[in-house]
DNA sequence: ATGACTTGCGCGGCAAGA
């Protein structure tokens, strides 16, 4: 079973690149994030002609989150912790698979900066209100998979210029703190199940030539409960997607899972 | 060359991203 995430920036923007990508790299589950559109504009009727159910948790201009699933699935929509949280962040789905059902989200963390003033703060109430959700989730004790742009650069190595991202809400120590608490819960950074390698990016800049400069950082992330590491074969980072015409700036993570 | 872009909204630049 394959399962990807990919934050899209605008799915509007990115139909063809969408559309290309689900039929090159045939994910069973893909998650998107920054959809950036109401639920009634996203493209959903060519995404179902690809052979994908679509489960969209939309938003105007901001945010959005995504779940197409080649087999029906049953979802949930936004984080619990706060009845005040208006951003479209988070969206669970359970899809069934050859040996009973997966359940996996797609998850938009807040960006945090700049640091010191709300919008940080937001990120690691945010962040707080996931580790008291997956802590539910894992007494569950199924395949689950926490898929998304966790804006979270967790180690040094994940960074190409480490020293450029201090003092930034993708490194502060309090957010690397978060993201270990996280993963102390008893879940395994897919890729880091898979490799040790520094350079595995999977987001450059716009920005003074990030891209050809190869100035990328690692922050989008596939954490897996015990269960669903236990069914983990491999990982992909399809950097290619970043060599396209007009690309998001993310590009897609996958894992195989047996 | 120390490399300031891309999106939505909506029609003029601003906010947000990372």
């Amino acid at each position: 079973m394959r399962i990807a995430t990919w934050n899209v920036n605008s799915v509007r923007q990115r139909v063809d690149h969408l559309l290309a990508y689900l039929k090159e790299a045939e994910p069973d589950v893909l998650c998107l994030q920054e959809i950036k559109c109401m639920d009634d504009a996203f493209p959903r009727l060519e995404v179902e002609s690809a052979g994908y159910n679509v489960a969209t948790h939309g938003q105007k201009t901001f945010n959005g989150v995504a779940i197409l699933s080649k087999r029906p699935i049953e979802v949930t929509r936004g984080l619990p912790g706060d009845d005040a949280d208006e951003h479209a962040r988070y969206i669970e789905a359970l899809v069934p698979h050859d040996t009973g059902v997966v359940r996996v989200a797609s998850i938009y963390l807040p960006n945090g900066n700049p640091p010191l003033t709300d919008k940080y703060a937001y990120k690691l109430a945010w962040m707080d209100r996931l580790i008291a959700h997956a802590r539910g989730l894992l007494k569950l004790e199924e395949p689950l998979v926490l898929a998304g742009d966790y804006n979270v650069i967790p180690d040094a190595r994940d960074a190409a210029d480490p020293q450029a991202w201090d003092g930034d809400a993708l490194y502060l120590p309090a957010t690397r703190e978060r993201f270990r608490e996280l993963i102390n819960l008893g879940l395994t950074d897919a890729v880091r199940a898979c490799s040790d390698e520094a350079g595995l990016y999977t987001f450059w800049d716009y920005q003074a030539g990030a891209w050809p400069r190869n100035k990328g950082i690692r922050i989008d992330h596939l954490l897996l409960s015990p269960q669903a590491a236990d069914l983990l074969q491999s990982y992909a980072i399809d950097k290619h997607m970043r060599a396209l015409e007009k690309p998001s700036d993310h590009v897609p993570v996958r894992i195989d899972l047996a």
